[in-house]
RNA sequence: GGGAGCGUAGCUCAGUUGGCAGAGCACCGCGCUGUGGCCGCGGUGGUCGCGGGUUCAAGUCCCGUCGCUCCUCCCA
């Protein structure tokens, strides 16, 4: 019986991982060249760091979270998002006490329970950067910055993308905000889908995206964060566009982009894409105040960002991004004429690896002539070794391009095959 | 959560009013007995996504189911 993978849960094949490995070294290297070091946190931890950290009533944790108890009853997750994993091991290795900012990222496997479509999978992988410990406007700016300049390194053309922004204010605005919305979404309550009449009493922040279209229309009319911003965060919010401004990079104020995750204040961001139709976010994050304190630090302010690495796989490979080197061929292939060739095969192969030249061999039995047609695709030289070459201790190699063959002693080759292989063109 | 389209060889896809399961590429063999790419000829390869139903007969029609894709939505 054959058993198929998980629904939303994709194999990554040898056809992408060539430019998968591409973005990895890409995103790393960006994210040196602003300081940030790696981190890498589980995949499963306690159910509670979310459902308290990013929020009860999002819908990651309310819906799509992967929930199952370990054999002595404990309640964990496989992570749905990185960030409240990486704030709860900076508080639990003290991160904190060192009394700086701490410049953290991380790349790797997320999980959601969604119904998957291009660009959206059960299984997905994020790369991210979290700056702990300041907020300062120029910060936030700087994150957006190193979005920018990873698509830029990326050669993603600019035009296809656009940033948005908005402050969603601070925890003491958030208290006057909420009964702001709270009263105008009552006053037109029996417009509302069942759930949020519901989310009414508990987060009506969450009703400005809900998906009915009666209470997208509700919405659409209720009052801005914006508008409702204290004077620090107000301050704030002037300073960080400030800051976009003379970095020179545009950006749209966006007063309805509010993010999914609750533990964000202040300001909240994404980087989108023209090219990805409704999956259009390629990146989105913000300011989270409050989230070290939430999780048994310090106060701590902080800052950061996520990007889907699938979302950024089909924008590079589909548009404008700097095209792949073709898939590195091997060195050499090595075609054995008989069982003697073939027994003396893996011995050459070693040595030849052991001295830093990439090499195979035929192991299905193929003809000289399948192998050699193999050869011929595959790498850039080929060493023929057949009874006539082993009765004389010797070789035969050919440069596939030019045709060109010598014939050399086998053991001299086997020590010193480059300056042979070099010599053979 | 709601809506639409598509599942046939390893891959890309044909398959007529229901009537023997097809092509191209790939793979293997031969031409060429120890030399690749090109060419010619031949060959291997299929639970037609899965399960029911209608029918003398189902890849084709009907129902269900799983998967993929897209829209809506959510987000990365």
């Amino acid at each position: 019986m054959r058993v198929e993978g998980v629904r939303g849960m994709r194999d990554i094949l040898p056809e992408e991982t060539p430019l998968w490995q591409r973005l990895e070294g890409e995103i790393r290297r960006t994210f040196s060249l602003y300081g940030y070091r790696e981190i890498r946190v589980p995949i499963v931890e306690r159910a509670e760091l979310f459902s308290r950290g990013v929020g009860e009533e999002t819908e990651v944790v309310e819906k799509q979270m992967y929930v199952f108890p370990d054999r002595k009853g404990l309640t964990l997750a496989l992570r749905p998002e990185a960030t409240a994993s990486v704030v709860r091991a900076y508080v639990e290795h003290g991160l904190y006490a060192k009394g700086d900012l701490a410049k953290l990222y991380y790349l790797g496997a997320m999980f959601r329970y969604e119904k998957p479509q291009l660009g959206r999978q059960r299984q997905f992988h994020q790369y991210g950067v979290e700056a702990i410990g300041s907020g300062d406007p120029a910060l936030d700016a700087e994150v957006m910055d190193l979005a920018w300049a990873l698509m830029e390194r990326l050669n993603l053309r600019r035009e296809g993308l656009f940033l948005r922004v908005n402050s969603i204010g601070c925890r003491e605005d958030r208290p006057p905000y909420r009964e702001a919305l709270r009263s105008y979404f009552s006053a037109h309550e029996g417009e509302l889908c069942p759930e949020c009449r519901r989310r009414l009493g508990t987060n009506p922040l969450r009703i400005l995206d809900c998906k009915e279209e009666g209470c997208r229309a509700v919405a659409r009319g209720a009052p801005r964060s914006v508008d409702h911003l204290c004077p620090d965060c107000h301050a704030h919010f002037a300073a960080v566009r400030g800051h976009l401004q003379e970095l020179g990079l545009a950006h749209e104020l966006d007063p309805s982009l509010v993010r999914g995750l609750d533990y964000y204040t202040r300001t909240v961001f994404e980087l989108c894409s023209r090219d990805l139709g409704a999956q259009d976010a390629l990146l989105g994050g913000g300011r989270y105040d409050g989230l070290v304190e939430l999780l048994g630090g310090p106060p701590t302010p902080a800052v950061g960002f996520a990007g889907g690495m699938e979302r950024l796989a089909i924008v590079v490979s589909s548009h404008g991004g700097a095209p792949l080197a073709p898939e590195a061929p091997i060195d050499l292939f090595l075609v054995p004429i008989g069982d003697e060739a073939r027994r003396e095969a893996p011995k050459l192969l070693a040595a030849l690896r052991r001295r830093g030249i990439s090499a195979d061999t035929d192991y299905m039995g193929r003809s000289l002539r399948k192998a050699m047609g193999v050869a011929g695709r595959s790498a850039r030289w080929a060493a023929i070794l057949g009874g006539d070459e082993l009765a004389r201790g010797e070789i035969k190699l050919k440069d596939l391009a030019s045709g060109s063959e010598r014939t050399v002693s086998l053991s001299q080759f086997g020590t010193d095959p480059a300056a042979f292989l070099a010599g053979v063109a």
